[in-house]
DNA sequence: TAAAGTAGAAACTTTTAAGTAACTAGCCAA
DNA sequence: TTGGCTAGTTACTTAAAAGTTTCTACTTTA
């Protein structure tokens, strides 16, 4: 997490930015919310050039924040699912504002790019990659 | 600014997290929402803490980012002005939304520590502090 | 018997950002 | 003429975070 000041209690939105801000965040944040719950196999292949160590530590942060959840599943090979909270979807929900902001100021107009676009599709796609 | 991916242009919403999640920056920003347009020196002295450095590092940031203006007065000593634009505003406008979220997650009920609220008084108070 | 797939953990290196401190210009007052 | 005010700039140091690589357990399949 990016230090947001010197204090070692920050307030509550400096917490929240801050965990967004960590590298990688947005991305997972954006793929579990127009993709559903995910696989950790498939998230790392999805949000192309994390390693493993940082997608680990970043959904290890955002599930101690309750903003994904983490379904294991002890079969051989195990099966490690995450997807957003409802906290999470909640805060999709302003990202998408701040997003919109965001398009308008800095955004070309030729779409958006891979990776780059909230939508509001939380909760049609919430279940179709567990199987 | 903390990294967001590897990515030489990130999409717009990792822009505006950005600089954001730097450090200091929400304070800053809270501050100039609070006292309206505040000068260099009476700034430092109400983000504790903070060095010249840092503080004028951060400033250009966000004026580059449009989200404050920057008034020189070319007086001896001179005096420097900055404040929050439209932008700015309409970014403090969200900010609120995510820290009335935060506040539910995080914060303690006992009233909000000193640096830590957005509130609503920026059209108020946008204009009292140039004199 | 060896390889491949899953979801990581641990050790190590490099990079980058934040902090510290000293310095500047221009004028004024004592 | 020394110091003080303002709003910075520059150079240097240090600490934290991000990246890289190698390792694990467990079972199935070839």
């Amino acid at each position: 997490m990016a230090r947001v000041s010197k204090e070692e209690s920050p307030c509550p939105l400096s917490i929240l930015v801050g965990v967004l801000s960590g590298p990688w965040t947005l991305y997972i944040v954006w793929v579990l919310s127009t993709n559903g719950a995910t696989r950790f196999g498939e998230l790392k292949r999805r949000v192309e050039g994390i390693s493993t160590k940082m997608l680990t530590e970043r959904l290890r942060l955002l599930e101690q924040e309750a903003l994904i959840y983490r379904h294991y599943e002890p079969t051989v090979p195990p099966q490690v699912t995450y997807g957003l909270t409802d906290r999470g979807k909640e805060l999709v929900g302003i990202l998408n504002q701040l997003n919109d902001l965001a398009q308008r100021w800095y955004g070309q107009p030729d779409v958006a790019q891979v990776g780059c676009t909230f939508v509001d599709t939380v909760e049609t796609a919430a279940t179709d990659a567990i199987r």
